[in-house]
DNA sequence: CACAGAATAGACAGATCGGTATACCTCTGT
DNA sequence: ACAGAGGTATACCGATCTGTCTATTCTGTG
């Protein structure tokens, strides 16, 4: 059993139940059941332990909603698949990520706000990767090139909104609807 | 001067630029110049002081986009000029707001992630209102009664989506691409 | 002027924070 | 068999946290 995965799968589940700041290295320490001299050989600091805590769930969101998207065709089914996989996400349907507790990624940037944090850039990062993913699937709908980022940019806008409205007012509906606008956005912009 | 005002205001900017969680009583209290005597004079607790920030920015924030909003006719023109607070908003451009830092009510239910929590509800209860207003543009636009809350969600989602999209990724066009949608979605939903 | 209420500065308490150091234990490979 | 790596448990350090307390100064009103 490797120690220092452990303790960065123990660190995130605690992070993103109750945030970054709120959470101490002795309780992540104590949760997982390692020595804090363990922690420390694996880690420089805290500051460490977070960023790669940031690194595995970029890995293990990407991964599983990419897994998601990629076994269907891209471009509508893809889409399709993107929006169920997070209603899925956000309805704890059995998934392999723990409770929805909001976007990571976002909250993550709501605590550590500037911009120029390595923190924050490293989010951006994982929502580019994203990004990307859901490019992948409007190139295959055909739509023109100086299109392209546009239009990603507001389906990928739908999904975030989607996301927020789970988190913060509790609608469990958000993903469908942001998928039924996905819909009527997609067919003006393809007429 | 308001020394209990004195101390929202800087708690709040103080709140919205570094997070609560990392933003300490003694902070507030220099930056504010103010003594911590003075401070537990008027809060029993830190936790009572976030509270008083919360709904501090409520009544900012609200009273700021309702007169915009209310400003032009309800509908079609109410929910333009939403969508134009938001892109000022996002951009910067001249509000009696604060530098941009994401939407305050956001990242404070990021920091306390739990539904349950007081802060989490206070923060949704300012989102609720918001949907008010953005439901009496829907009402405007002769939409029928069972349809009225769907699409007002849907609106909602636009905006939430915005905000996040200019937070977390940068794209100060966010706004912009929501409002696109908005009219697109709306017409849809119209014919 | 005098006095009451409110603000000030800042020491202090007790808890917790991130991080270091010490001492002991348990594997594993040659 | 034994050295060395890496784990455990825990005491400890200095800094910082929220919150209390004291003693002093300012201020506004009768």
């Amino acid at each position: 059993m490797d120690k220092r995965q452990q303790l960065i799968q123990t660190a995130f589940e605690l992070f993103y139940q109750h945030g970054i700041h709120a959470v101490g290295i002795n309780q992540i320490l104590q949760t997982a059941g390692v020595a804090k001299k363990t922690l420390y050989n694996h880690f420089a600091s805290k500051d460490e332990l977070i960023q790669a805590v940031v690194d595995y769930r970029d890995e293990n969101f990407y991964n599983w909603l990419a897994s998601r998207v990629e076994q269907v065709k891209p471009g509508y089914d893809g889409l399709n698949e993107l929006f169920d996989a997070v209603d899925d996400w956000i309805n704890n349907r059995g998934s392999l990520l723990t409770d929805f507790h909001g976007c990571f990624f976002i909250n993550t940037c709501a605590e550590f706000n500037d911009p120029h944090h390595p923190l924050h850039q490293q989010c951006q990062q994982h929502k580019n990767r994203v990004n990307g993913l859901i490019e992948r699937q409007i190139r295959a709908l055909g739509i023109s090139e100086s299109a392209i980022d546009y239009v990603t940019e507001s389906i990928s806008l739908l999904k975030e909104g989607a996301i927020v409205m789970a988190h913060v007012q509790g609608d469990l509906n958000s993903a469908e609807k942001a998928k039924a606008m996905a819909w009527i956005v997609l067919a003006a912009y393809l007429s």
